[in-house]
DNA sequence: CACACTAAATTAGATTTCTATCTAACAGAA
DNA sequence: TTCTGTTAGATAGAAATCTAATTTAGTGTG
């Protein structure tokens, strides 16, 4: 039943921050971010609206839950950024003519604009974080990261596949 | 004056979330960070104040500033996690008897006992990420993780030296 | 058709984290 | 000793994010 282990460390191992992921992972997440803010916001975006402007420099016209799932956020979150951005005219909401649930997202000339400042923001903030290493050990990071992430959001829906029903209205008990 | 670069990607390159480090060491915490409060959280210690009890199950008796470099976070971060471990019992606040300022923050019998209940969840979420990656592969990716965030926050630092005073109070521009 | 189920977006409320500012206490120089 | 600057911690207020619940719309089955 268990899924196959990789070797595990030692429990005290995990003792140094240093050695968990998830230390390591956030750290270097919240100074990458700050550095990247600190140029963005001179250009009136903040941290969390640079991952969606990004996705749709890529693509417009996602649903609000498709544009969630590529930038890895939960949907409220993708809500309260569309929000903002929509009111300082970064985006357009456009309701679906097939399905009145669905709404899709759209850049306006001036979202659309921002994309020739941000993505040298964004070259210039890794190309420091990436200063005296080895490219060969960031393609390997990037490898590394990101199936780790794989791995831990397949564990997070093997457990809510294995535990809907649990938080159910008292009426629906298993038969 | 500019620090030595490492070479920079075209900037189209960073179009794609895959290859921003930002992006990568987002995604990552976040299902980490997940997958370790479902597991903490059943021993009542929520995400945020986990990395303070981890750096003082190593060492006790730091004063606040302290302990807030060592897990990495700023200060105010500091003052309200402890508040919170403070109510509910995980730690003790010892006002410093030299020196009126520092305050020296100790574990409760209750904080010090988590330990054994947390190191094997911190341990099993690694585990998870590790899965069918090579050992040697993640020794990379800590050091590599490593060094961008001495990176990034020495830029950060190089930065605030620079622009001291630019937002002082009005008397005093530099002569 | 009516009922129940699923899906998309939103709202409500909480937590984590930050920046900027404030207060109190110490340390050194005039 | 008094003034000035620095250090430690706390406070205020905001931003980013989450979970859980709500609303509204579509789908499918008896």
């Amino acid at each position: 039943m268990a899924a196959k282990k990789a070797p595990v460390q030692t429990a005290s191992f995990y003792d140094m921050p240093m050695n968990s992921i998830g230390y390591l992972t956030r750290i270097t997440f919240r100074s990458f971010s700050r550095n990247l803010e600190r140029r963005t916001i001179e250009h009136g975006v903040s941290a969390g609206q640079w991952p969606f402007l990004r996705a749709l420099w890529n693509e417009e016209g996602m649903t609000q839950r498709e544009l969630s799932r590529r930038v890895g956020m939960r949907e409220p979150t993708t809500v309260t950024a569309l929000n903002g951005m929509e009111r300082v005219g970064f985006i357009k909401r456009v309701p679906s003519k097939e399905d009145r649930r669905k709404v899709h997202i759209f850049l306006t000339a001036k979202g659309r604009r921002l994309r020739e400042k941000l993505i040298p923001c964004v070259a210039e903030v890794n190309a420091i974080a990436a200063n005296e290493l080895d490219p060969a050990d960031i393609a390997i990071l990037r490898k590394v990261l990101l199936k780790m992430s794989e791995n831990l959001t397949r564990e997070e829906q093997n457990y809510l596949k294995s535990h809907v029903g649990v938080t159910l209205p008292l009426g629906s008990a298993t038969p």
